[in-house]
DNA sequence: TGACACCAATCTGTGCAGGCATAAAAATAA
DNA sequence: TTATTTTTATGCCTGCACAGATTGGTGTCA
């Protein structure tokens, strides 16, 4: 995935920062990087450049490049996202992640009600459509990716970008449930109904029912999947002092 | 603010990108702002790697520097947020904040109530009642910058991270919403009552009661500020294709 | 002797200039 | 149409000068 050189020297130092390898607080020389590394100067500088950005490091002169800890980093990065759930993070990750989406999808859905371009409308009367005839067949490969295509749609069909921005992350939500077994071998006759209505209500215009079938779609998700982070510890940043 | 070059750079091409002073699809080559700008290609170099980050511009082999449309930017980047927040998006962009804050202060409450360590408790009782004194006493200019810490404790006091980063753009509406005088001149009552009511579900472990209070003060804030963005369009993103 | 202010040495990121390699578009030939 | 060559802008590398922060030493005064 990593085509040119400096990103891939930003995956090196980002999945190492994040797994915890280079600690917080470590101090990185630019000229030993080159070294170890076997890349240009130019090379190094773009890449921190870029980790700066993600609130993993924060270079300063005479003293160089410091690795900092977990609560500069930026939660929403696609990067950190990914290093995080690659990491024994994960857990708390997913809680996060989720958390936002049982906050933001019920919203979303009563946005899509009222806002949803027609095209969006019919694609989701159609995706609902297919899940309910691949989910009672059992296929739970093609279920999932419609599933993450339906909630994709939804999040975008509610015309707030910050909401359409999440899919990817609740996509690779969904993706790990699965792949951890903690989906039921086939779907929850309740789940194909819901989601069934939440397309019906989009489509109708309904804004209340929408938001209340995606409700019960996001308690259920919670409770099929809260066991995943049973322990993590929660993190508790210090609120940014108010500055002018 | 801008400090260094490339981070000059950074803020000249980014809001005029953002702005639509360079349109999207243009193609920008390194070459023509080494000129323009008087700075070295390192600098420019930088700055480029940093606004594909953003999503503001992608840059490719024999073809130059292709400056994105809106769908690609990162909403939750800082500097897109304040690019937007300083263009004739402002409107779009407060509403999509608002929109996010709607969702989410609730569950942060919720979580708050459960999870929040004892000083945080502590805090938002103190809080509450400075709140209640200078907002009662018509200070607006003390109330607001309570009011801004009071939401960015709650959503730090959630223990996630996710929730804990949105504290500053949602200081930035509050901040935003008394500068353009949609505060009443002295805070309504319930108000008052109804943050208070919260830090006190809060402090008392009363996790259905902070989130319902939140919810009447997140009602009441839609109802205040909604107008600023009337007509403003909303953005449909395509949907991101499900990739393995 | 000891505390403190000030200055110089040093170290490291930042910025500059220019060179070669390479990939992808465009033009040309088959 | 298809294959090949040419063009051209970014990717990458290197040597050099500068700026700013830390450190340590120096001198002054109590």
């Amino acid at each position: 995935m990593a085509t040119s050189l400096h990103a891939h020297v930003v995956e090196h130092l980002g999945s190492r920062i994040i797994s915890g390898q280079i600690p917080r607080g470590s101090i990185i020389l630019a000229a030993d990087l080159e070294q170890k590394l076997q890349v240009s100067r130019s090379v190094i500088r773009e890449a921190i450049r870029v980790l700066a950005q993600c609130g993993l490091v924060n270079s300063t002169k005479r003293v160089g490049i410091r690795v900092l800890g977990a609560e500069s980093w930026n939660p929403y990065d696609d990067h950190v996202i990914r290093w995080r759930l690659a990491s024994d993070q994960k857990g708390a990750q997913l809680r996060s992640l989720t958390e936002l989406r049982i906050s933001v999808e019920p919203m979303a859905a009563e946005l899509a009600a009222e806002f949803a371009p027609e095209a969006m409308r019919k694609e989701l009367m159609m995706l609902s459509a297919q899940m309910n005839h691949y989910g009672r067949q059992g296929d739970l490969r093609r279920f999932l990716e419609l599933d993450i295509r339906f909630h994709a749609v939804v999040l975008a069909a509610s015309g707030n970008e910050m909401f359409a921005n999440l899919s990817t992350p609740i996509g690779a939500i969904l993706r790990g449930r699965t792949e951890l077994g903690l989906m039921p071998e086939r779907p929850h006759e309740e789940a194909l109904l819901w989601h069934q209505s939440v397309a019906d209500a989009i489509s109708n215009s309904d804004a209340a029912s929408a938001r209340k079938n995606m409700e019960s779609i996001m308690r259920r998700t919670h409770n099929e999947i809260c066991s995943l982070w049973d322990g993590a510890p929660r993190l508790f940043v210090n609120p940014a002092k108010s500055s002018q």
